[in-house]
DNA sequence: GCGTATATATCGCTTAGCGATATACCGTGG
DNA sequence: CCACGGTATATCGCTAAGCGATATATACGC
């Protein structure tokens, strides 16, 4: 879904949709690419994945798990849950603001 | 509403207050900066703005209206309208996915 | 005339996105 | 047996964007 979403740039960024991913579970960075890619219609590059996650969790958003295998494993933190809570509430209140103003006025 | 949502960082971006305040109607630079600030509840810099609205009429999301006084207004193009209501429909389903992961599963 | 609100513009720092690239392991097919 | 594609992580470096700070100018009230 929501292929073709970003051709204008960011708008919705890639660290929320590595929270929504995670929200599922925990999960190893690789999964969370495909992931992501499945939920967004647009792929997540390593450059953006690891950098991003190497932020969250300096944020104390999410945290590594014990490694299986090559697997690094990352979990929501309390605060991340928190936050994605807030952060989708938000978002969803906006954009139901966004389209009752284009709906009404356009 | 929304105070503090950017504790973490830009997960709804400046470009896109801008819009949802445009699709009201036309408006200039500071009337955007206060609309911003009343709907988002994070104050948006002259920065921000000025720099957005260069990016956003130079993609052809916005066009400049004739100048009233002081005053340089913009309006919305219809692709404007158009790419707002993708992202919004967009970041509404995105919005209602994440809830209900965050619902069902913790 | 002094401060505050209105109004726009620019500079420069820092962060983030993200493509490219590197490395390594594993399984399968030729 | 080895080449290739999938799995998995990591890093470099360019560019775009956010955004605070600063500058400038007008208008209005005190």
């Amino acid at each position: 879904m929501n292929q073709g979403l970003n051709e204008f740039g960011r708008f919705a960024e890639p660290t929320l949709y590595i929270l929504v991913s995670l929200s599922d579970g925990p999960k190893h960075g690789y999964a969370i690419m495909t992931d992501v890619e499945a939920i967004s219609g647009s792929p997540l590059g390593p450059g953006t994945l690891y950098g991003a996650l190497a932020r969250m969790e300096r944020r104390g958003l999410i945290e590594a798990l014990e490694p299986e295998d090559r697997r690094r494993p990352y979990k929501l933190t309390g605060l991340g849950v928190g936050t994605l809570r807030t952060q989708l509430e938000g978002l969803s209140g906006f954009a139901r603001l966004g389209l009752s103003r284009l709906g009404s006025s356009s």
